[in-house]
DNA sequence: TGTACATCAGTGAACGCGCGTTCACTGATGTAC
DNA sequence: TGTACATCAGTGAACGCGCGTTCACTGATGTAC
């Protein structure tokens, strides 16, 4: 038998996901300050410095648990949005903004090391990191640019025109090569990231533990009516 | 000289703050999880043991620096509050969040240790920390209340009636003591942490570096435009 | 099909580090009479 | 004003822990001829 790319190949690529698997079970228990290789090493069932052979140091292992993260937040939102009508606007918005919430919930620490408090002494390096962890938003542009192109994006609703700064700062974000293909102009742009920043803002709060006061009494329905609240801000209602 | 309450007393509130302020130190340069007693110890110039004579252990440490950091940040945001016109409802909203970003975009990492990711293994007893933790909410308060009481609140901006569920935990929520001679109502409460929201929602996204696929080119304006929107949700114009 | 060599995964010991916390102690500062 | 005792701050040594990372090594798996 033929064993080009084969049992090493095979093995190294399943040892490498237990890694990650491992690495995420972790996580979830004890959040990233916690993360450890020789723990991870441990319940491989291997020498800590085994990990070598698959991970150059603890940040590329955190790079990996990041990107898994990402992708898995990306998989799941992404799979909310598709079992719903695709042009019923209001109801793509509610899909994503609730796996997102369902997402986060079920993984705390998971999203704390996305959306969080960064990790000390690490910096996620763009090239691996960017593609994973923008498809949520990738997501939400296609809804905006669905809605400009039915008519039925009113960015309007949040009030006078944005000022030229923060205008001109959108302008520049719309020629990222992100934005390739999209027709929202700036002002749709600004009026997205505002309802997406209270959507955020709001998940954040709950998940952190930071609702006020005192907790919510129905934390899903608070959710939905931010939500609600927000998406009115660029979509129109019918 | 009667020492009643003297030398001792005095020797030992000096140290105190100087455990504090050089907590407050490491915190900004390294994060909370980097924060170690051996090495404030080291930096009083005293043997590590010593420091329990002043702190229980180390989450004792962090819930004093957790009230600090609340009260600096509640002391700017008051500051900046004053300092602005009262019947310009509009002012103070961009006062209260604009000393908001700029405490926090000067200590990122307290800023991470009140908004973001909660400590591992560490709870912040909420009889110490409730009180200084709600004293920028206890502004925006005043301010949805003053603006009630001239009846420039226009909580209805941000469209449909609020459902049940979240109208509900809203009402409970203002049976709280913190809301003791407020005359807000659910829907203004509803309103009010929506536009909140969407501020902290953008604060944390450029403190923690997560605005969009790349940099914003002048945050400030950026900012200040979500402040604009978010404070249009709930306030009159003129 | 068989042999010689190169690649690779995993071992085990070690380095050096810093941490939180406890404990018996010394010596100075305060208090009661 | 002076003495006996109690309180308190700070010392220094120690315990036990877990961590990331390096390094020379063994033995199995693959490759070239």
């Amino acid at each position: 038998m033929p064993t080009t790319g084969g049992v090493r190949a095979r093995h190294r690529a399943a040892v490498e996901a237990d890694i990650v698997e491992i690495g995420r079970r972790h996580l979830a228990r004890d959040g990233a300050a916690a993360l450890s290789l020789r723990a991870i090493a441990r319940e491989l069932g291997v020498v800590s410095s085994a990990l070598y052979r698959y991970v150059a140091n603890r940040g590329d292992l955190l790079t990996l648990l990041i990107v898994a993260s990402y992708t898995s937040l990306a998989e799941e939102v992404e799979r909310a949005h598709e079992g719903v009508d695709e042009d019923d606007l209001t109801a793509r918005w509610h899909a994503i903004a609730g796996a997102m919430r369902r997402w986060a919930l079920a993984r705390p620490h998971e999203y704390a090391l996305l959306y969080g408090s960064p990790v000390p002494d690490y910096a996620a390096p763009a090239e691996r990191t960017t593609e994973p962890g923008t498809r949520v938003l990738a997501l939400v542009l296609r809804l905006l640019d669905d809605a400009a192109r039915s008519g039925r994006l009113v960015p309007s609703r949040v009030g006078q025109p944005s000022p030229d700064g923060a205008r001109a700062s959108a302008q520049r974000m719309l020629a990222d090569p992100f934005f390739e293909g999209s027709s929202i102009d700036a002002d749709a742009l600004l009026a997205g990231m505002a309802a997406w920043s209270m959507v955020m803002g709001t998940l954040s709060a709950e998940v952190f533990g930071q609702l006020g006061p005192q907790t919510v009494a129905d934390p899903q329905a608070w959710f939905d009516h931010m939500v609600g609240v927000a998406g009115r801000l660029v979509l129109a209602d019918d």
